[in-house]
RNA sequence: UGGGGAUUGGUGUAACGGUAACACGCUUGACUCUGAAUCAAGUAUUAUAGGUUCAAAUCCUAUAUCCCCAGCCA
């Protein structure tokens, strides 16, 4: 863990945290045992995160503990390798569930009895409704649902049919077995649910020993109460499940007695936070896979570059409530860029180069120049820059007929390149189309280290590359997967994806920057924050950017 | 004419009958060898209508709007 763990993100109050020390208060409970839950049919995004830091940041705060838990009770779309992401980018995140990873999976036998049990108290049966047919019988919204012709089948009958439907006797689909509570209950899910389907697909754990599953609703909160959960903290969709959660604990000889709070999702401009979707989006291509820098996945943000302790700092100012709430996408930035501006080295790197051919300096010839790694803390030392007589600099940074606020190089003006001299441009070499190829410069010997003898000030640094020992890099400038902040609002969420997404540039880069260590993001100056990908192959260098510095210069030039 | 949840500046949250606050954003200025960071100032808020009260974002009544639920998904 980073030494931003000390920062008080998760310690906050919320309604979760109130309901907690309100139990403590009261007795209802001597301790706090919270559970991450993911299904692993997928792989975790920022609004995973989200409930991981409260779940984990609660029990931290109460001296309790967290268990990582699957839910795994649907085989047909779970998969080992989601398993071991989610494992992955729960550590990534810095939580540690210790000795308390568990499976709901882990449960089957227990769970199977509890349902005999169920049945043997007259409240569950087995169903031979189809699909169809229970979905007729359940009502509308507004219409009450009406019995199955099963409904009071014996209960000896019920307990051979479920016995067969595990030894595998009957086709998926065949057979369920339901809870019988209140089949005109304004709550559909009240309405006699089901709480076990026949389902003749392997699992990741337990292989072909089942034909039969538990629903969410009969794995869920049973498991909550085996593993000693006290507070089983949720999303808002699952209020409704509330009444047969509390129902089925209460008809189950359980020896805990759980309670579920919900709270509400993340919702985030520019992006979706939905598995279906993010699955779409891998499936169909429109991304390189779950880890595309692109994605609001851990995997995706953690190849982009965004610490951990950026994403636990913004759950932590996003707050918890029971309200639906879209955040604006610039707050993860703000915090991202916050966490990168004290940890990051400096260093310089030309995104889109423009040669610089220094008139007056001797060809041939080259020089170290000192540049600090962090002008804020000289702490993180120095490093020797070569300079020489041909350099590149920033496109953007040219002008040949500047606007009276471009502080920055065009004919005739003088600029400081960072850490090194005075420049003055004199003049501008165009090829045939009337495109600046170089420009021509002096530079003033006078101004080595970046300070004139005689006092006079520039309007602007740059940042610069010499050009006999840049490196050259792909450099990959991410903007947001979606031009809308609502993708989706209008039509299909795949027409609002960003054609701009992605754009790649040919860059070049001090030499410093040859062996920056893979996950190390640093700083390139006036530009943003970037960091080494995995694409990188030796001399074939790629870089991400994680997020741009804010620039004042482009929102002045937009007016 | 079903059930459940919600509504405070542009965005996210706080205030738990007693001065509507914090963060982000935005605007302006200072500083600056990063048009960054930092610093300073400014901007803007209780869905509506009634009621209770010395006092209401908070309590009551009604209304409006939004979200979730009719998987053998979770």
């Amino acid at each position: 863990m980073s030494e931003t763990d000390s920062e008080n993100t998760e310690t906050g109050s919320d309604f979760i945290r109130d309901v907690i020390r309100e139990d403590l208060a009261a007795g209802r409970t001597d301790g706090v045992v919270t559970r991450f839950p993911p299904e692993p049919n997928g792989y975790l995004h920022i609004g995973h995160a989200k409930s991981i830091c409260l779940n984990f940041g609660v029990a931290a705060d109460f001296g309790g503990r967290c268990h990582l838990r699957f839910d795994d009770t649907n085989p047909v779309n779970e998969e080992i390798e989601y398993i071991d992401s989610i494992q992955e980018d729960v550590r990534w995140l810095g939580f540690d569930w210790g000795d308390h990873l568990f499976y709901a999976s882990d449960n089957f036998e227990r769970l199977y009895e509890w349902a005999m049990h169920l049945i043997e108290a007259g409240k569950a049966y087995v169903d031979d409704l189809s699909a169809d047919e229970i979905r007729e019988y359940r009502g509308t919204l507004t219409e009450p649902g009406k019995p199955s012709p099963y409904r009071d089948r014996p209960v000896e009958e019920n307990l051979d049919l479920f016995r067969r439907m595990r030894d595998g006797e009957f086709e998926d689909g065949a057979r369920v077995l339901r809870a019988k509570i209140d089949m005109a209950s304004g709550n559909i899910n009240l309405r006699d649910p089901v709480i076990y389907r026949i389902l003749h697909t392997d699992h990741p754990r337990t292989g072909d020993a089942w034909s039969i599953y538990p629903t969410y609703d009969f794995a869920h909160g049973q498991s909550d109460a085996i593993e000693g959960v006290t507070h089983s903290v949720c999303t808002l969709e699952f209020a409704d499940h509330r009444p047969l959660y509390d129902w089925l604990i209460e008809n189950l000889p359980a020896n805990s007695r759980p309670r579920q709070y919900e709270f509400a999702r993340l919702n985030l401009t520019y992006t979706v936070l939905s598995k279906r979707r993010l699955m779409q989006l891998v499936q169909e291509g429109h991304v390189s896979g779950w880890d595309d820098p692109r994605m609001p996945t851990l995997s995706g943000l953690r190849r982009r570059g965004i610490p951990a302790a950026a994403i636990r700092e913004f759950a932590g100012l996003i707050g918890v409530t029971k309200a639906d709430s879209t955040v604006d996408w610039v707050l993860f930035d703000h915090c991202t860029r916050d966490l990168l501006n004290t940890t990051a080295l400096r260093r310089m790197g030309v995104l889109r180069p423009l040669k610089v051919v220094i008139e007056n300096y001797p060809e041939g010839e080259s020089e170290m120049l000192e540049a600090q790694n962090h002008p804020q803390n000289p702490e993180m030392g120095t490093r020797q820059v070569p300079f020489g007589r041909e350099l590149y600099v920033e496109r953007d940074d040219f002008m040949e007929d500047p606007p009276r606020k471009f502080f920055r190089l065009s004919p005739g003006r003088e600029v400081r390149l960072r850490y090194a001299y005075f420049v003055t441009c004199q003049e501008v070499v165009k090829d045939e189309s009337g495109e600046v190829v170089e420009l021509r410069c002096t530079y003033d010997p006078e101004t080595k280290g970046g300070n004139a003898p005689d006092g006079r000030k520039v309007k602007a640094t740059l940042h610069w590359v010499s050009a006999a020992h840049g490196l050259p890099a792909e450099v990959r400038l991410y903007d947001h997967l979606f031009q809308r902040e609502d993708p989706g609002a209008e039509g299909d969420f795949l027409d609002d994806l960003n054609p701009n997404s992605l754009v790649v540039e040919s860059s070049v880069l001090e030499p410093a920057l040859a062996d920056l260590e893979p996950g190390e993001v640093v700083q390139f100056e006036r530009q943003g924050y970037f960091c080494v990908d995995p694409d990188s192959t030796g001399d074939a260098r790629v870089f991400n950017r994680t997020v741009a510095l804010r620039d004042g210069w482009a929102k002045a030039k937009k007016k």
